[in-house]
DNA sequence: GGTTTACACGTAATCGCTTACATTTTACAG
DNA sequence: CTGTAAAATGTAAGCGATTACGTGTAAACC
């Protein structure tokens, strides 16, 4: 490990001082040409790229944002968070940052929090525990929060459009003639229930259409208990003619019921579910299911941050992004 | 956005030099237990916590590592990808490394290589572009590989036990009176092409099974094209008894084909997958599966590359993860 | 009690870059 | 050709930690 080629030593070969080195690489237009091309050369001949350490040391500004995943019912395993990563990768390479990416867990029992002092930026993915967040506003890191809202919290979150989705499901269902619909629900994700399920109920009611209590079940973050809480639903005397399962791997579980009991789908019930995975595709029949463009979800995380860091004063505290129902042979 | 404290905040608040302050929280057991107190009392109240950035400027080092997946065939929409992931954040965190995810187009179209210098270490994932792998060696960065594996390549990789895999299944599917076995392979990851398609060769070979070119259909990265292939295969005179997909995705779309061609499963045929996917229990039947423990694969990784940061010699050039043939319905 | 040794702590140089301010060079008008 | 403003470049002081080296103190030995 030779150390490697300082400005200093860019500075001798090409016969400049380091202040215009320095300058020759972060602002090209202060420099003439002429020298600009001779530092280049330089550089190129001594392998030298600038050390973002020192660089972030003199700037006092790190550049560096970090993407937190809260456990609570979210994981990179789940195609829904890494897509939101996906987006917030892309967005943050474009702008240069250097990305960060752990669970919250494991951030915290690691390195505590010293971590955080070289982070200027942290988006949460997922239910946020409380003291997270107050403990990182108060060593005045931005935090923008995705696929998660906290009432009384003052900042921005990106979230995807639940009431519209589930409005369209509802249109979609109804104008298919299905009146009693049934819904099974992730306890294991509190803001999908706060926002999912709660739309689901509002939006039955507005269309005068009544939600007994037995047309609900909760259910754990895996198949098999989805599958129970569908055959709950289904095994009762007067069953719903159509569920929703609060995401797709739900709703691929009350598919699964369904073919339990010999049902035919989606003549006898139609499914649809939330998200729009992959796994849609890949079952029988083919899902119905609301796409959420979490790329763009996680561009927006960044483009918040960025502006927050910017000290930017209208940064929206709220934003929605829309959704679209994908229509397949499940409903 | 006040100045953060420093080291000579707490230095003079506790009345010690800031030498003492560094060495009470980098080398406690140098440093009188009472003076420790006190120093760490002080950093208490000014809400004081080291500089990572400073402190990385000082030592020459950052303890920055990054895992870059390469798009060929890989993305961390892929749960076997977002697994490794996990593993390697767990392992990162608990060696106390700081871990950049990227993907390493992003990486290279955006800050070029100059990011590379303050990373000392990179997980290469999926088909990495050899010049790439050239250049961060020639930047004298730690590589570590993981489910891929170059020939002529002087660096750790991490890799699951493809053979043993395919040994498992054949064995499985022989046991069951198989002896026509065909396979469906996704084009889009060569190293995957190069490890299970010719695993699966060899070993049907060394059974004295037979495979015809009629026996083996490529796809592209989608379900419809798996689809599509399947279809190819089944719709001939003599066609298998039993497919292998060359993940769970392909291994779906062999069933979906298989319906559409109104075949039974598992008695008209027999379909296995790789990756042990959480699809798998979602669909019907239930796909067998082969399991990865991808979880390990990246701590493994992490592993290696703190091994080879540590300059210690005998880094093993190739570890293989073992795996577990898990058997359900479609089999 | 005096000398040695180990330990605790302090002083100050250093890591590689940025940038305010000073100085020199260039461009251009008169 | 000269004077002046603008542009280009140079000088050097930080940024906040670490650590080699030096000093002072207390324990341990004869």
């Amino acid at each position: 490990m030779a150390a490697n080629p300082t400005i200093y030593d860019v500075s001798r070969l090409s016969g400049v001082s380091t202040a215009t080195v320095s300058r020759a690489f972060s602002e090209p237009d202060k420099v003439r040409e002429s020298t600009r091309r001779k530092v280049l050369e330089a550089a190129e001949v001594l392998h030298y790229y600038p050390n973002a350490i020192a660089r972030a040391m003199a700037r006092q500004r790190t550049d560096k944002i970090a993407y937190l995943i809260c456990k609570q019912g979210a994981t990179i395993l789940d195609e829904f968070y890494a897509g939101i990563c996906d987006g917030i990768m892309h967005a943050a390479n474009r702008s240069d940052y250097q990305l960060l990416v752990s669970t919250a867990e494991d951030w915290r029992t690691a390195g505590s929090t010293a971590q955080s002092k070289q982070i200027e930026g942290v988006i949460l993915g997922g239910n946020a525990p409380p003291d997270l967040i107050s403990e990182l506003q108060s060593q005045n890191v931005a935090v923008v929060m995705v696929n998660n809202q906290l009432p009384g919290l003052d900042l921005p979150c990106v979230v995807s459009d639940e009431q519209g989705s589930v409005e369209k499901i509802l249109d979609h269902l109804t104008s298919h003639g299905h009146r009693h619909v049934g819904m099974v629900v992730g306890r294991f994700n509190p803001y999908i229930v706060g926002a999912r399920y709660t739309s689901f109920l509002n939006s039955m009611r507005e269309r005068g259409l009544s939600v007994r209590k037995s047309d609900v079940e909760m259910c754990d973050a895996n198949i098999e208990s989805a599958t129970q809480a569908a055959l709950q639903l289904l095994e009762q005397e007067n069953r719903p003619t159509a569920i929703l399962g609060a995401n797709d791997m739900i709703a691929a579980g009350i598919i699964k019921a369904a073919r339990r009991l010999n049902l035919r789908l989606p003549e006898d019930l139609a499914v649809v579910g939330f998200d729009d995975a992959s796994v849609c595709t890949m079952i029988e029949p083919e899902l119905t299911s609301i796409h959420i463009n979490c790329r763009q979800m996680g561009e927006l995380c960044v483009e918040h941050l960025k502006a927050l860091l910017n000290r930017e004063t209208n940064v929206p505290r709220l934003t929605v992004v829309p959704t679209e129902l994908i229509v397949r042979r499940s409903s």
